[in-house]
DNA sequence: GTGGTCTAGACCACA
DNA sequence: GTGGTCTAGACCACC
């Protein structure tokens, strides 16, 4: 009666998530494997068919591969992790202009608050 | 052992983030009155004293105040409404500023990003 | 179970003190007339019996006097009022320096804690 | 209708009053452990629940600081602690200067009522 | 063990 | 009615 605040998403596609941003983070590289099912199950604290079903998914996406009897790599296909970078930098920018324009700001306004939020540092490679 | 996944911050706090959401919004304008601790209980399926710790929270914020057996108002003060927007919209800013960054995208790439899925439509108005 | 922290001292005393003030304050000038039991006992929302206390306690310390028919009234004897704002202004004086004391103070601080925090304004007439 | 003389403040501010006083008076030192919530709860005959909201109210206050698993602990920042005993003082200075004024008394007197009643004894060291 | 959150149900003061 | 306090008893995460 009081989950209505824990809810959120299946734990399956929490760590799906999860999985997909180290990729696009590059913490997790082309062709780089995946920890075993029941290794990650452990990690994360879940049961098994949990993994399993977040492996599928992500294989479904296409953003993993997995060679029968070695384990489950990320893809090296590049067009789908372009695809899937565009897919998570459009999501971010949508909720950002979304959320910005509930504050009442222009489109001007929202860019000169990157400008004065900006920190110059250091600029990562890009894809 | 199997909770990493909830992780969520006490309801009470996400509820005053729900309010404040609310109130920056201006879905709840200053002066207006919020649902009563017992309602809001109700409504949001969660016992008074939850509700009771919320509203605390929120007078001690300083972004509503209460007037003993009437009930529970927005702050009409200008400066604290004011300070609030200004700390959210910071918050979003930041938020994507380091989700881009993550991404692998230049300042310059993430103010064209805006440009491209801004979409024209209507500018409210500004605080 | 829960009440060592409303207890503290009897009604009738705490009524007492509060007479005893407003006397040395001078809101109850010698000779003035104290409101009967009945009356009093309705203004302080308590029992006549707890007020008739009160009153029999003040009259043992000799700070009022019945008389039979005509009500109670603030002795007129100067040396008892004097005494008694001699008590009262003995218990402040030790209590402020004990207090003091616990602070880790000397007594030249205390005196210029005094001076520091003193506002000339109305000096009100001695006794 | 019988409570004028109840008028308490409520006991989790009572018994945060009075642990703050410990702490002036250091019977607490800073760094020092508070009791546990639970064994407080059983020392002042009080729900835990009502002594969780002392310490939080003390932390908000900045004089503890809470280690998860391991306990309360009076803070060991020394500017918190001298702003408290400032602040303190302060009460103490002004409750007596105020008691004073209503029995009449000029600053002069107040000061010549400490050098009469002030024993010379123990001088204990200042902060 | 520790503090932190939550529920259920009660009583209070204020208006 | 309103918000505010308190109790009783529970469960949680951290150490």
């Amino acid at each position: 009666m009081t989950d209505e605040y824990s809810a959120s998403k299946p734990i399956y596609l929490q760590i799906a998530d999860r999985i997909i941003r180290e990729i696009v983070r590059k913490e997790l590289t082309p062709g780089g494997k995946l920890p075993s099912v029941r290794e990650m199950a452990v990690q994360s604290g879940v049961n098994p068919n949990t993994i399993q079903r977040t492996y599928s998914e992500l294989e479904r996406m296409g953003v993993v591969e997995t060679k029968r009897g070695q384990g489950t790599f990320v893809t090296e296909k590049e067009d789908i992790l372009i695809e899937l970078n565009a897919k998570i930098q459009r999501e971010v920018v949508e909720d950002f202009i979304q959320n910005m324009k509930e504050l009442g700001l222009t489109k001007k306004e929202m860019i000169s608050s990157i400008e004065k939020y900006h920190s110059e540092r250091e600029e990562t490679k890009k894809w």
